[in-house]
DNA sequence: ACCACGAAGCCAAACGTTTGTATACAAGCT
DNA sequence: AGCTTGTATACAAACGTTTGGCTTCGTGGT
């Protein structure tokens, strides 16, 4: 099984050098002339000779392999961010290893770095990082492997200790454009739909913020991004006194299935109500009603991320950054001014 | 930069024997005493060695690396396609490289399989096999890579000169599905939207087997999937005499946007006209008159692709197949029995 | 004529494995 | 005792690179 199709020791043979000779030529050192260097090189192309990548790698060379991991591809978000490094890493001459961790256990996920780590990639870019596998985390930055991550702003603390750089989008901030939005819109009564504690608690500190009521009935968490979780949810909703004129839904998902079930209990969105989503995932812009939503700079990040790798490669010992990126409210028509009372 | 946490001669000094000895030992070889093989695996799981996969390679062992090379992230049937084979090729021990083609030029293909190469890639699952790049193909599979690619049947011919695996799909005989379902519901007057010329003449060989009128005005092309270019092709639908009861749209994505154009023109669907996709994009599933579409086994695919390039690997030389998968109609609420006239 | 010096290129070691061959030693046979 | 046989291990070469050290040679200065 041979990979590389003809060897330095070839090229050497042919060209009556001496492989060292053949490998200065090709990295363009001052110690062969410049006569033997064309000849050499000449020769290299017309072989089509293809250095070692593994070799080289072993003599403690780069070997421009880098990897992602990310939590899911289910997720729109996490594609987006994937399909951002992949492509930033290629043009710079990477070559880009993925593994994907699902919800599996710390275990499977410091296999996967341990995986990354036996094949040499040079750095790992993170989409969602586990705080169970933080000693994963250590272990890879304390041999030398740059690492960067994404992560909301809430879960900062729980990553301050790691070595890493970060990418990180205030979700707070973003719950709050978001309620700005409806308020610039008369909205008072503004209710969330949602199953992440962490969300749910953006949303109570923004609508505080606001000075709004906190109301905890207004505060509904489905069992899961089901059609029957949210329809139920959504008969919760409807029995609201005083009815909320709002709703902010945790995912975009999520809020196209609430406006289908708000749709089929005779409420009009956003005529009756007006709801918002978190994400802007493309089918947002597809329903009959456009979504209002959150939308994240998923492409910046993504290029931000791989470039920090990169960077931190070259430069060591290497210096980890933190760069927050701001979220934007993309408004579209299912949102409009509360009604008159 | 070292990679390794330590090498087979530190577990060897510790332990007081030959690296060769620690070798064997590692991979059970019954050329070392029972008692040794306890001791230096004992020691070498305490300073926990990993073996170091680029050296193992350079000897010509077995990497476990492979490749996915994929046309696009933005099409969820190729992020369900390389979802499935990574998931398979982690469950296998494989580690997995990931390319996106995109729209690239030959040029670029042959260079990304170059690449993979170089890191020792032992085989590559194609996502959509560019027939520019036939040669890069030939390449690899002379230089002993399995490749599996996945292709509709129409481009099955540009690919036989090939030696790799093929998982196919007959989408004319998809289409003839679909168009079954209509008849079944009555239809006679089926109309097709889409640009791509392929599924164009997909449809027409499907409608002349079913004994159905070929009109030419009935086959109708968008410039592109865009909202603007729906909404005119919709216009054109609108304007056909006699009005077609049915239409067939070349892509999920597309149908829904028809679908909220036929809307916005006053058609109920599936009151005055069935609407029918092809993919079973999830979009299709959120929408208020959910899509009848036809599914492609995209798990089933992608888990065959990589056991197929992973058996390949096995069994030198390898043996190219070619697997046929089933597509399926699946009804939802865009398609109601036609108005009896 | 001699020395110093730089240029050009060869040699050999090293990276971490695997694996064929050689060695050491014990036990069993005649 | 001398031979074979077998077992357990050490030694060394090889995979394809890179790189420091070394040799060879020509040139110019003194």
């Amino acid at each position: 099984m041979k990979y590389g199709t003809c060897s330095l020791r070839d090229v050497a043979l042919a060209a009556g050098v001496d492989p060292s000779t053949v490998s200065r030529a090709l990295r363009g050192s001052s110690r062969v002339a410049a006569g033997t260097r064309e000849r050499v090189l000449a020769i290299a192309k017309s072989m089509d000779y293809t250095p070692n990548v593994l070799a080289q790698a072993l003599k403690g060379q780069r070997t421009r392999t880098i990897g992602i991991l990310v939590a899911s591809l289910e997720l729109p978000f996490f594609v987006d961010l994937l399909r951002a490094q992949e492509r930033w890493l290629y043009r710079n001459g990477y070559v880009t290893v993925v593994s994907v961790s699902h919800g599996s256990p710390p275990r499977e996920q410091a296999d996967i770095l341990a995986r990354m780590q036996s094949r040499a990639v040079e750095g790992v870019c993170i989409g969602f990082p586990d705080p169970n596998t933080v000693d994963a985390y250590h272990a890879a930055a304390a041999a030398g492997v740059p690492l960067c991550a994404y992560c909301e702003k809430s879960c900062l603390h729980e990553l301050d200790s790691i070595p890493m750089s970060l990418a990180v989008c205030d979700l707070s901030r973003g719950v709050s454009l978001l309620i700005d939005h409806l308020i610039s819109l008369s909205h008072e009564r503004i209710a969330f739909v949602g199953y992440l504690n962490m969300r749910q608690e953006e949303f109570q500190q923004a609508v505080q913020e606001h000075g709004l009521m906190a109301r905890p009935d207004y505060v509904l968490a489905p069992g899961n991004e089901s059609d029957g979780a949210v329809a139920e949810t959504c008969k919760r909703l409807c029995r609201l006194d005083p009815a909320p004129t709002a709703v902010v839904v945790q995912s975009d998902e999520m809020a196209v299935r609430l406006i289908k079930a708000l749709s089929a209990a005779g409420r009009d969105v956003p005529g009756d109500i007006s709801v918002v989503g978190i994400n802007n995932n493309p089918v947002g812009e597809l329903i009959p009603t456009p979504l209002t939503t959150l939308a994240l700079p998923t492409g910046d990040i993504g290029e931000w991320m791989a470039e920090a790798v990169a960077r931190d490669i070259e430069t060591s010992p290497h210096q980890p950054e933190v760069r927050y990126f701001p979220t934007n409210v993309i408004v579209r028509a299912s949102t409009a001014p509360a009604l008159s009372h």
